[in-house]
Formats: structure tokens, sequence, C-alpha cells
DNA sequence: TTGAAAGCGCTAACAG
DNA sequence: CTGTTAGCGCTTTCAA
């Protein structure tokens, strides 16, 4: 069955395409007993008009493209899933892009969703290569940042204050009388993990704590490596009260990790994660972690990308959100020991 | 910054759009020379070939698009990921579109999608509405669905026997010496949630074992609406000593009912779920479940998807994949008792 | 109010 | 080998 197209409305409707295609777009003037007309064999005839072929005359082809590291990550699972409500309720589609935080895919995307035209794209995924942005933005391709950051990028961008969240942790351990620390950060040079870790020790500094030597190791962000890496910071001979892991999936690692040792959680050792993903509420102990505020922040971006898209060229915006803390039951006053 | 067009890169060159064209496309010939000269021009201006415009004339949009409930749901969110992979390892995005089951939304999405002129859908939710697929299977949009199955819909589908997955479970339970078991099943009436439960109860039915009355209750799929089922489970005056839950949310809400009822799992209740997330492996216990092959699913739907998208007009397949009980820590012999 | 016609960027014959 | 030309389905002047 051929597709129906514009003009077998037209002919059916005895009215020119133009007509048509005014009717659907309510321009220009068009009688009402026409207009009625013509819709009623646009029902008939099941007619669809092709994005396609109204994107070709300069039009927006309603397609988001949506950057972040891996879609089957709950934290940005989650993201993508607002990020498709929102722009499921303007009429648009997202094509979904997981980046593995490899430059290489980050580069390809990119270049795909700019052939296919879309009207603007949301990157929530490390870049390390602003150039290729900066040229897409160019071509005025709308782009905005979210939860992360690129300074050689000039996009909009809004995301948590990592430095700060990372404070909060180190606040909330060192309230609870924790001195000896560790922290699993992550590989790969996102800056969002790198905020966190500063922020941590910041904190740590000003009550006048350091960290000892080969208490701080990086990760991929998966369960077995945070696991991996988590044992090495429990094998020290003194070994931490208390351990910052820069997202959740680390810091489930640890929990297993600690679980395998035979170390209990909270009582023998506090976790904490980041992120506050529904990982978080599963565990047992359910994981203390930091959230972001990320539906507001999805909303904010959103909303940034459609102004953007429909020409306002604003100003270059960057929203900074506060994280927050929200104790469950992975962390715990230190038991006194050596 | 204009984009550069095919015009733009055949003037630089000095040869015809037709020649670029070929060149491209590896179509015709083209002296070695004069390809050589075109692609250094097409470097040189950052040409990108418009998707649009060939998608217009007839060519492939290189876009699928992939039906799920939630994508925010780890079960969906794993199927995405790997589908995403997949697709882009062939050349194509995918546009990802969260359901919730709900037909409203399947019947705008699979408009969205027909409007878009995507290559191929992919369903992995329920459909009651096999006439909207009837209607795009007509007009030769390969769709395949996955995981799921519509009587009603005339495509190509390769889904778990769940009937068997829920035997599985059941056989588990028998063997470790349950008795009194209990379901929590969905609400929607999703046929491979009835499935599930259809096999477990025949397996109990060979064993001569029934359910009690009560003993099955539907909820929604999100965790707390599972540990509210759950809840009503365990007030029974005879409390079940096994749980079976139709998705590892279900069977998490159940583990928290568990917990906060302060019954031990599995030493005084076992629960079983299906699906075999990553949530399974993080809870603690981590959980029993039932597991689909869900990488070689997806992998044969998509090859199906693709090879109809190529023309070939197959005779429509029902492959049906054979699930496997995967034995963690939340299941176990029943406590003797009253 | 309506329609004819000119593209949007690209591919596919069909001539040279 | 290479260029010319006619669309793909739609929007948009510009006349009528």
């Amino acid at each position: 069955m051929k597709t129906t197209t514009i003009y077998d409305v037209a002919k059916e409707a005895g009215v020119s395409i133009a007509t048509v295609s005014n009717a659907i777009n309510g321009k220009g003037k068009v009688s009402k007993k026409k207009r009625d007309e013509i819709f009623k064999v646009m029902e008939r005839l099941q007619y669809q008009p092709s994005v396609i072929a109204s994107a070709l005359m300069g039009k927006k082809t309603y397609t988001l493209g949506l950057l972040i590291p891996d879609v089957s990550n709950p934290f940005f699972s989650e993201i993508a899933r607002t990020v498709e409500d929102l722009a499921h309720s303007e009429g648009y589609s997202v094509i979904v892009c997981s980046t593995d935080n490899r430059n290489e895919r980050v580069e390809k995307y990119l270049r795909l969703l700019e052939q296919k035209s879309v009207d603007g794209i949301l990157i929530g995924t490390g870049m390390e290569n602003g150039e290729l942005l900066t040229q897409l933005a160019e071509k005025s391709v709308p782009i905005v940042m979210i939860a992360r950051e690129s300074a050689d990028v000039s996009a909009h961008s809004v995301l948590t204050d990592d430095f700060k969240g990372g404070t909060l942790a180190a606040e909330h351990l060192l309230e609870l009388g924790h001195r000896r620390m560790a922290i699993v950060s992550e590989n790969f040079e996102v800056s969002s993990s790198i905020e966190r870790v500063r922020g941590f020790r910041f904190a740590l500094f000003e009550k006048g704590i350091g960290l000892e030597d080969g208490s701080i190791v990086s990760s991929d962000s998966s369960i077995k490596a945070g696991k991996k890496a988590a044992e090495t910071l429990l094998q020290a001979t003194e070994r931490p009260t208390a351990i910052f892991c820069v997202n959740d999936i680390l810091a489930i690692g640890a929990l297993q990790a600690a679980k395998e040792a035979g170390i209990r959680v909270p009582e023998q050792l506090s976790i904490i994660g980041f992120d506050d993903t529904i990982l978080s509420t599963v565990t047992n102990p359910a994981l203390t972690t930091i959230a972001q505020p990320m539906d507001q922040m999805v909303k904010l971006a959103f909303g940034l990308l459609i102004k953007d898209a429909d020409g306002d060229d604003a100003i270059r915006q960057r929203i900074v959100m506060s994280p927050e803390l929200i104790v469950r039951e992975s962390t715990g006053k230190p038991t006194l020991e050596a």
C-alpha cells in the first residue's frame, strides 16, 4: 500500500495541494467548507503528513538527540525518561545515544544527529572534543549540556554543584565522627566526578583531616569495577571507616565488597554514594547518597533547548542547582577501634 | 553558517552533483582522481549529506523506533541499550518511546514514528490495538515484537517461553520443599505475565498442589506497589513460605515488605523474581530469578527487522527462546512450622 | 480564497 | 566516466 501524500488528499478533496497544506497548518485563509472537506478526506485516507518532506523545506524535524554515557545505567535511564516525556508533550521524539564516555562514539553520534537535522541536542556525557560541538553550534544546532560541563564548549548548561555535593558527603561523614576515609572515583576524567572528589577533600581539609596515601582509587563505572576498587581500599592495614563513592553504581560495588569481606555496613563501614538512583533504594542496607534535582534540571535544560530552537539566541546560560544529602541506612557512627 | 550541500561540494570540486553523489555512494564509476578531489573538498567544507533529503527520495531514514513500557525500568533500559548498540553498528539510530503500557501513548508514538518514516519498529510493549499495527505493516513498515506478543498482530515476534519460565520458578520452589505459595502478578493484562502465572500454577497443579484463595494478587509494576501487594500476602493467617513475583521490580517490593515485617529471606520466606535485571544482583539477599536470553532475543529481533526492511518479505516468524533459572540468595528451604 | 509553480538536498535514470 | 534532468512530499511566494 503506497503511502498517501498531500496530492492524494488534494485530488480527492478537489482542491490544490497548497490549500491542503494551508488547512493543515492553519496558515492563510481556507474557507470552513473546504477545510472540513479536506479534514474528512485526510481522515478517510489516513493521511499522515511526512515530517521528512516538511523538514526538507527547512521546518523542524521534531527530533531531539540525547547523548548520555549509558542508557542502561539507571541514573541516565531516569534522565532519558524525563527527557522523553517532556519532549513527547511538545511533539518531539528523542534519539537516545549511549556514548560510554568514549570520544569516538560521541563524535560519531554527533555526526549522525547532524545528518538527521535534529532540532537540538541534549548532552549529558563527557566531551573532550569541544571543537565538534562548537562546529555544530555554529551550524545553529541548539545544544545544552546537562549534569556535565565542558570548559571549551559554548552552550547552555544546567548542572549540579558537584563540589558542594562532595562537601555534603564529607560533612555528613565528619559529623558522624569519621576520620579515616577513602574515595572511589571514576576513571574517565569526568568533570563532575573530579569536582565531587575535590569538594569532599576540601571539606576534610577544612577540618584539618587529610586522606592517606592510596586512599583514593579510580575505577570504571560498573558494579564489578567498583567492588574491586573498594576491595583494595578495604585491604589497607588501617582500613577506612567510611568510603565516599562518586556515584551509586560504585557505591553498590563497595557494598558488595564489604559484604564479601564480612564487614558490616554501616556498623563497621559507612558507604555513601551519589546520584540517588533507584538502585540506592533497593540495596540492603539502603544507600545514603547525594541527590541531584534531576527532574528540575532536565526541565530547565529542555526549556533552554526548545527556546533556542525557536530562534531565541539568548546569551549562554549556566544554571547550577544544589545537591541534597539523602540519609538512608549505609552510613552511621564509626565503631571505636584502634 | 549555512549548511553546506552537495551543490557546494560539486561547485568547489568542479564537477556535477551527480558525480558527487556517485562518489559518496560508491555508485557508478568515478575516476579516482575526481573522487579524491571530491572527498578532499567534502572534508574541507565539512560536508554532511542530509539524511532528510535522501530519505525523501525513498531511501532509508536509518532510524528505528523502539516501543517499550518504560526506559527507566532497568529491564527495558537494558534492552534499549542492546538495541541501540546493534542499531548503531549498522548505522541506525533509535527513537525510544516509553508507553507506560497505555494504549493512547502507543498509538500516538506509532503515528509519530510513521510520520518520521522510520525504517522499522521494535515493539516490546503491550498492544491492545492490533489494528493500527496492521495498518502500519500494510504500509510496509517492518515491525517485530520482542518479549511480547499480540495475537491480532501479524508481525514477527521473538519471545521467551513465559509459561516455561513460570514452571521453572515453581519447580525450583517445589524442589526446595515449598508447599504454601503465593503470586504477585501484574495489573495490566500483559500476556507474558499471564503466561508466567499460568506456567507456575500448572507446575503446582501437576504436583497436586493448589493455591489458596487470595494468594494471587495483582499490582502495578513498581517497587512500592509490589511491596504493598506482598504485604497483603504476608498478612494472611497462614503466611506463604514462598512468593513468585512476575518480575524483578515486584520481587524487590516483596523483599522490602518482608524486611519491614521482620521476616527473614530466605530463611522464613523465599522470593523469586523474573527477568534477571541488574536489580536482582544488587539486592541483599540477591534475588533468585528467571532469566530471559535478552541479548540473543534482541539480536534476533533486530535481524528480522533489518532483513525485513531490506525488502525480504519473509513469512511471519515466531521465535521462542527458553528461559533459565538463576539461583541466587533469596530462595531456600522452608523452615518447618505449623 | 485558492492555485500554479518554484524550490529544499538528494538520487536515479538517461544521455553524452 | 560525467553531466542533465526529473522528481520525492511539502511549504511558500505570487498571481488570479
